[in-house]
DNA sequence: GCCTGTGAAGACGTTCACAGCA
DNA sequence: TGCTGTGAACGTCTTCACAGGC
């Protein structure tokens, strides 16, 4: 069992947070008891649409590329990549491989519809340089990919229907040189 | 020049925000005429606290530390890595130069208080697995490194006036999966 | 007795609408 | 005239406080 003020502790919020949250989706505790953990932790799975496989492609084999592509973390979440692709697969093949330990295949981005099909991507990961993500973002679109997770420090548009979130780890460290310059 | 409503249609948002945000920390616009766009790029640095050089450690040297180590937009934002430490540096340097295609220094992590002084570290990087992140944390703030960007999927506690960020992309990933399940 | 679920209150952020000024 | 700066209105999220149920 856990109770709201638990999680809120773990998570460092408020108790009635927790129980607002949860109670957004529906009933999942007892009162006068608290929440079963199995349980919960199935029921938010459902809720954030984690009980099925979702398939991946990262497109840009850099640094930051190749490094989600041995992120182990993915796997537990039911996250899964199921394709590289690059501007430059041949160059790129031989780094990431010996960097990884092991054969990698990566593709010409040129093929990146006939893959998404075959191999029934739903999330595109860009790890492109800036300059490149839009247009790897309308083949992703073009390619009937409808979520975009975009490492890229750039504004992409989508149409109606796709969604796009971005990870500016950049933004978050100005946040954080804010946050130190004025305390 | 730019008007409030070219910076809203730009980053996607309503234009008062924008004017609303801005005067928050002053006024840098001219009625009936918009802002300079070179004064007030000046100006969001100054209050963002970027008109100095921040210097940062990455900790824990594997795939995305490694790449974090030769990730561009750094220097443009005046971020500059002055420090790379490791569990087992050695075996570490090796692999990373040969990546990096240049020679690297890994510092043993048990010399983090002392090079954090040498080299005057203000933010630290956690990259280790997440098993590691809270006795990294808690070197960081034995070396007196007041800011902590965590890239570790892990919660980090530190003591008053130490300021931790995180950067948990599988959260925004898990965010789009479940858009992606509800529409 | 204890902890959830929830209306009500409060805090906060966003948007509107317009006065003020170049 | 045109766009900023800003009080007021509005909406949303957070917290309080307690009824409801195990």
């Amino acid at each position: 069992m856990v109770s709201s003020a638990q999680l809120a502790n773990r998570c460092s919020v408020n108790a009635a947070q927790v129980r607002k949250d949860l109670a957004y989706f529906g009933e999942f505790g007892i009162r006068g008891v608290g929440y079963y953990v199995k349980d919960l932790l199935q029921d938010i799975k459902r809720i954030l649409g984690l009980n099925k496989e979702w398939r991946m492609a990262v497109i840009g084999i850099g640094n930051l590329g190749s490094a989600l592509l041995s992120y182990k973390d993915f796997l537990k979440q039911n996250y899964k990549i199921v394709a590289a692709f690059d501007i430059n697969p041949l160059e790129v093949i031989e780094r990431v491989s010996e960097k990884l330990g092991q054969p990698v295949e990566v593709i010409h981005i040129s093929r990146l519809k006939e893959v998404a099909r075959d191999r029934r991507i739903e999330i595109g990961i860009i790890t492109t340089p800036p300059s490149e993500a839009q247009s790897v973002a309308n083949l992703l679109v073009e390619a009937g990919i409808r979520g975009i997770l975009n490492f890229a420090p750039t504004q992409i548009k989508v149409p109606e229907g796709y969604i796009v979130k971005d990870v500016f780890f950049t933004s978050i460290l100005d946040n954080l040189a804010y946050l130190l310059s004025n305390s």
